[in-house]
DNA sequence: TAAACGATTAGCT
DNA sequence: GCTAATCGTTTAT
């Protein structure tokens, strides 16, 4: 499992290092990220800790390795991991990943049938995400580990990661803060990348 | 207390 | 390509 110091650095280093490695939900399943995106604590007002901490937003300010979930158009479970040191609103979106066996719970989380499943709607997208994984408000603020039962997980893949500006979002589209596995199919359909966009 | 607004997705045209 | 769904947080009165 990745410790908190892999974590306790800017999000915008370890979002690309995140790329490949594998995310895991105890007694539910994960795969491995393939879409990633980072949020600056400064110069970055598409970061929910621009203006300062509110209710909502405290675990962004928690200590590395923190989850930080909220709610997104009232529907959507969003996963986030905290960076950098703590008190610094800094953090990665997790925003798809490459499902790995077994898919049961996770397509049953979707309400998809695991035999009639078309396995790239499985966790492509960042509400898909946190869905496939049974995720909820609970675990926000709580580190990876046994506490949340997420966990992280490094062994020794190192995809190619190419880079885009971030999706869905209406300020800061000139930064260049989306990582993902070049050529991976597990991307979400927001990322189009548009031309000369790439890195 | 009221109103507006999403770091989105699914379903339909 | 377009839009309804859906609701907690934020911002304005």
């Amino acid at each position: 499992m990745l410790e908190t110091s892999f974590f306790d650095r800017p999000s915008d280093v370890v979002a690309p290092e995140l790329i490949g490695k594998i995310v895991w939900r105890a007694g539910v399943g994960g795969g491995r990220l393939t879409e990633v995106e980072a949020y600056l604590p400064l110069g970055d007002p598409a970061c929910h800790g621009a203006r300062g901490m509110t209710r909502r937003n405290r675990a962004l300010f928690g200590p590395p390795g923190t989850i930080y979930i909220y709610l997104s158009y009232g529907v959507h479970v969003l996963l986030n991991l905290v960076c950098d040191r703590e008190s610094v609103a800094s953090a990665v979106l997790v925003r798809a990943f490459e499902p790995l066996e077994p898919i049961d719970l996770m397509a049953r989380n979707r309400g998809l049938d695991p035999r009639a499943l078309h396995l790239r709607d499985l966790s492509r997208g960042p509400g898909r995400v946190g869905q496939a994984l049974g995720l909820d408000l609970r675990i926000d603020g709580l580190p990876l580990g046994t506490a949340s039962g997420v966990a992280l997980l490094d062994d020794g893949e190192r995809p190619p990661v190419g880079s885009s500006s971030r999706v869905g979002i209406s300020e800061g589209t000139e930064l260049q803060l989306r990582f993902y596995w070049e050529g991976s199919g597990y991307l979400s359909r927001g990322g189009k990348l548009r031309r000369g966009d790439e890195r």
